[in-house]
DNA sequence: CAAATAGTGTCTCTAAGACAATATCAC
DNA sequence: GTGATATTGTCTTAGAGACACTATTTG
């Protein structure tokens, strides 16, 4: 096994005038806790998948799931492919982030990344099992903004916590970027990367279309509600909650019972 | 001058496996109509710069400016640059669009199209002039669903009428992208993307930020709102608009005098 | 019955839409 | 004065936040 620095001296992109290019996808999934009474609903959790690499550079240390563009297909396809690979499932949503290009991004040389974020479902992974000594595991993600004005990132997988540090920039349409001010011992620029995607699923999970992608087909109005607000990491009267997104859904016939207290009625996605 | 298939025939990217990527900008700008009489403030038109291609392909025919990225800038730089070289004027705002990689996009092989919006104020644009004869040209936007769902993109400079026709195709996160049913003899797929950035940009500019980027530092309340409307081509009640972006700006003490009517207080954008 | 979630109703507050009324200038 | 835009104020309405109250289940 040679070091990274003689990895780094051998590998060399031939210089064409073009850059390689990948497609690096943050996939989030909502996941739950154990309950800790026969009667407690179980809290949820918002998960990321991250991959341990393999080989040099960064070798060990973990990074999104991505790969390289191939000639024939979409980059969006590429995205898609990509989770499948490591997953097994594929994606029930897939949306663009950002590119991300600065030269000096990667150290094999010029390579520019396309950003995405999806969102998988927790049952169709459920059903694929995920190997517990495999090099791909979900992260339970909190991103937070301190007073300072920096935002953490902290991914946990049981004994492993990566902690970055981010600083927010305002760019111009009242958009902002992510500058990595702590790396967190996550691969390449992959922790601002996750902060964009962080960013843009909250956006999109204001107006409530990009819930239904976590959720199966049909779902009560509290899963729902946990599930926007484990992405949105606000909390929202029931009451209220139940008046806001009433025009979004509507009542099955069936109930969820079993739980240690009144069966709460499944709703579907409307239209 | 040789045909357009010979200059394919003859055109040949080597067989690598990477694309060439690309910038390509659809830069808008607010002008001005004349005023039909002395006391009438002029309309305002949302406008596009475009190029007359020079070569094959598509030859003569109108595109975006845009053009390769280079070793050592972001793919930003890269659209920043292209704007300059076309304009003289370096845009005030920037945001992006969308990747356009659809791998038959190009006849001349595997190039990927990073798209950007960006803003150019009228003044700095009025500084520098712009020569009729010149291949580049601001044509009048405008941009409409019809009855069917389609959505006719129509732009205009003097004789030329460039009339393209797209399909919105709803995709994941509540998101939608265009596909082209008439390219209305705009090269390439460009009529996709100027259609994604007008949906990107009124996206944006309901917000209000994305608007002062197309006005001067010091501006009417009248004027915000004339480009508030342009870009979104929606309409308000005056009384109400004040109201709804007192919040964004402040007073200056200067006023704007010799319209023919009451002079207007010029605002500038608070913080 | 107790604890927990499911579900309904109501009061308040804020922001947007409609619209009326006044102000001030160039000609 | 006339016709245009500038500016302010008020009435109404829609929707979100706070909160009280009832309903239904499991152990």
């Amino acid at each position: 096994m040679d070091s990274e620095k003689e990895f780094l001296e051998n590998y060399r992109l031939e210089d064409y005038e073009r850059p390689s290019v990948t497609a690096d996808v943050a996939a989030f999934m909502i996941g739950s806790d154990d309950r800790t009474s026969y009667r407690h609903d179980p809290q949820n959790k918002l998960l990321i998948l991250l991959i341990k690499r393999g080989g040099h550079p960064f070798k060990d240390m973990w990074a999104l799931p991505g790969g390289f563009l191939q000639k024939g297909e979409t980059i969006e396809q590429c995205a898609l492919r990509e989770i499948e690979e490591e997953t097994g499932v594929a994606p029930s949503a897939i949306m663009p982030v950002g590119v991300f290009s600065a030269p000096d991004r990667d150290p094999r040389g010029w390579i520019i990344s396309n950003a995405y974020v999806s969102v998988i479902s927790e049952e169709a992974v459920s059903q694929i099992g995920m190997d517990d000594a495999s090099d791909a595991q979900w992260f339970s993600v909190s991103f937070d903004r301190s007073e300072n004005g920096e935002h953490h990132l902290r991914l946990t997988y049981e004994d492993t916590v990566l902690e970055a540090v981010l600083a927010e920039e305002k760019v111009s349409f009242g958009r902002s970027t992510f500058r990595i001010a702590d790396s967190g011992n996550i691969a390449f620029d992959h922790a601002a990367i996750i902060a964009s995607a962080l960013s843009a699923l909250r956006d999109e999970a204001r107006d409530f279309e990009a819930i239904f992608d976590f959720l199966p087909e049909k779902f009560t109005l509290t899963a729902f509600q946990k599930v926007q607000e484990t992405i949105m990491n606000v909390s929202v009267l029931p009451g209220n909650f139940r008046r806001m997104i009433s025009g979004y859904v509507e009542e099955t016939d069936e109930y969820v019972r079993g739980d240690g207290h009144r069966p709460a009625r499944l709703y579907r996605r409307k239209q």
